[in-house]
DNA sequence: CCTTAGCACTCTGGGCGACAGAGTGCTACG
DNA sequence: CGTAGCACTCTGTCGCCCAGAGTGCTAAGG
């Protein structure tokens, strides 16, 4: 829709808008014409890139902070920055180095991985880093324990992909040890079946059974429940946040409260990426004020699926104030989410 | 050593420093003598605050922005201050119900409770909250497993206190199904050691075992290891970050930084916790410049150990601006470790 | 000897005007 | 259509002044 209305750049404006948004990256400073006539290499004078400046503010991708300051991009501006960038944008020798090197160390727990991917992300872009892990709807299951505490139960479930679910709840009245090795034997039943169809299963097996039996099979959906339907268990991974608080010259205090206070918020957060991430595409950018949220904190969120095969396990990604390095940023996580996606795929055979 | 030097204040220098910290830290602008005398009730004009203030300076507890401002608190005024406070420090009524609201829920499982108190404590202070759990090294184990994944193992290790530790590895050559039934039959014995002890017992184990099963007992003992020796497993909780970006108005930009960058280094500020900790008092305070490390970022830490009668399990604490509010902060921290005592001592019956 | 009133002194912060510099927008010309 | 040139505008800074806040000191009084 956006696209209706703001129509294809000529090339000479398109170099123009790409100049102003790159030196504006690098210096922090609003960008004057006469900058880009001498550093970008275009070949014609200041007045004429005045011009194309003008026309560009008038068309909405650039603005003013006053008459006599230089122009710096608008979210729109960025955007069509973005989207006109080509696909394989390159990485610094070094960062390469820094990739390899993480995904060369044999790790084969998914978590650690994920992990570790947020610290390389944060490094890698200087911005916050952040991983969703696989939600465990789908993902068989290997085991489910019961395990005597004492006092306690503790409820123990264990997914295909390495991810450990557990739950403490007091021991239900009349439960003793030959009645837990009995409901341990029937719960064998569902190994191999998924959280999602497990659920099910055990809600019939509920019905079935007993009454201090039925009381620990809820529990154990319950559980399952928890694991796959977020609230606490969704721990989405944050790292590198310190990266913002001193990168965000730019930023209010307010401003950086409010996204850190978000990033605390794993809920709120969630819903975000999925907001983000929903388009499907192999890589998405969100920019500023596209979406409420990160509007509210002048922020972009770059996301990338990884996947194996062609199902989507999770998500990766930066968060970084809107004045961001979207080259090497996109390409960073383009280049863990593809790393990941072929782990993932090795992982799972 | 302090003490020597700074001998007992008499009783209206103290009384004024305390009208001192308590009004800069409501305000935050240096005070003046005037308001002092004004709001403090003491009974003296603001001349004889004025000396007061003049000697408090001269001893070291106060200093002047500069000439014509008021006073603000050092270091060790905020010692003084915080060595006078009365022990039983009270809470607003509403504190109050939000901490027996809070210990009113019925949880049980050790983490996640820790979880919660970080977010509790950072709501009563306004400050950031942290945990450290119980080291594992003297708690018994409840279960130890191998699991097969396929390709990979998992090592899973649960402890009496509801922990539960896993790693995942890839599965050595030559170890078949029955091998694994065999080993995890022998594992059964270490039920009821401690990790510490486990790990010892393990390498003993190993020593008599065939090559597989000796590769896949080291493996186990690594597993305890971690799980004991801090490293990536000693995962402090942290919360309440953001409160700081908002509060810290003076803060400048570049400690506010370095804060965060420590809050997020688990290993360095575990570091710091444990010289805090160590004098074993109930409730611990350190100030600014007092600590290396949080004189860098301009902070105060308090701290208090939670135990299960007389052995401590672990900490808990806040860590805020130098300019604190240690009244509400430490009768806070106090009032959550004593529930927290209370639970644990629960539980372990 | 301690307290206090009074006063001179000092330093900050805000308001004001002037000014240099940066950058634009426009016009007129090739 | 591009460009040189120029008038115009706005910011940031500097110096200045002034009001206000708060101190330090002195001298007088209990």
């Amino acid at each position: 829709m956006a696209e209706r209305e703001r129509p294809e750049l000529g090339q000479r404006k398109s170099a123009v808008l790409r100049a102003v948004v790159e030196q504006y990256v690098h210096t922090g400073e609003p960008v004057s014409s006469e900058s880009i006539a001498e550093h970008a290499g275009l070949g014609v004078s200041s007045a004429t890139i005045r011009n194309e400046m003008a026309a560009l503010e008038e068309l909405g991708y650039l603005t003013h902070p006053h008459t006599s300051a230089g122009r710096i991009p608008t979210d729109v501006g960025y955007r069509h920055y973005v989207d006109s960038l080509p696909a394989g944008g390159r990485l610094r020798e070094a960062q390469r180095r820094l990739i390899a090197g993480y995904f060369a160390e044999a790790i084969v727990d998914l978590e650690e991985v994920l992990k570790g991917s947020v610290q390389l992300l944060s490094r890698l872009t200087q911005y916050a880093g952040l991983a969703v892990p696989p939600s465990a709807v789908e993902e068989p299951i290997v085991r489910i324990e019961l395990v005597d505490m004492g006092p306690t139960l503790m409820i123990l479930v264990i997914g295909q992909h390495g991810r450990v679910d557990k739950q403490v709840i007091d021991k239900p009245d009349r439960v003793d040890a030959a009645m837990l090795r009995d409901t341990d034997r029937r719960l064998q039943r569902l190994h191999g079946t998924t959280y999602l169809d497990a659920q099910a299963s055990l809600l019939r097996l509920a019905a079935e059974g007993g009454k201090a039996e039925r009381e620990l099979l809820l529990h154990v959906a319950e559980t399952l429940r928890i694991a796959t339907q977020g609230e606490r268990s969704a721990h989405m991974m944050v790292g590198g946040v310190s990266n913002l608080a001193g990168e965000a010259q730019q930023m209010r205090r307010e401003t950086l409260r409010r996204l850190f206070e978000t990033l605390e918020r794993e809920q709120e957060m969630l819903g975000v990426l999925t907001d983000i991430g929903s388009s499907r595409a192999d890589l998405n950018v969100t920019i500023g004020a596209e979406h409420p949220s990160t509007g509210q904190w002048e922020a972009s969120i770059i996301t990338a699926p990884f996947k194996t095969g062609e199902t989507a396990l999770g998500t990766i990604g930066v968060v970084g104030p809107t004045r961001m390095d979207y080259l090497t940023a996109m390409a960073s996580v383009r280049a863990v989410a593809k790393r990941l996606s072929e782990l993932a795929t090795e992982l799972d055979q």
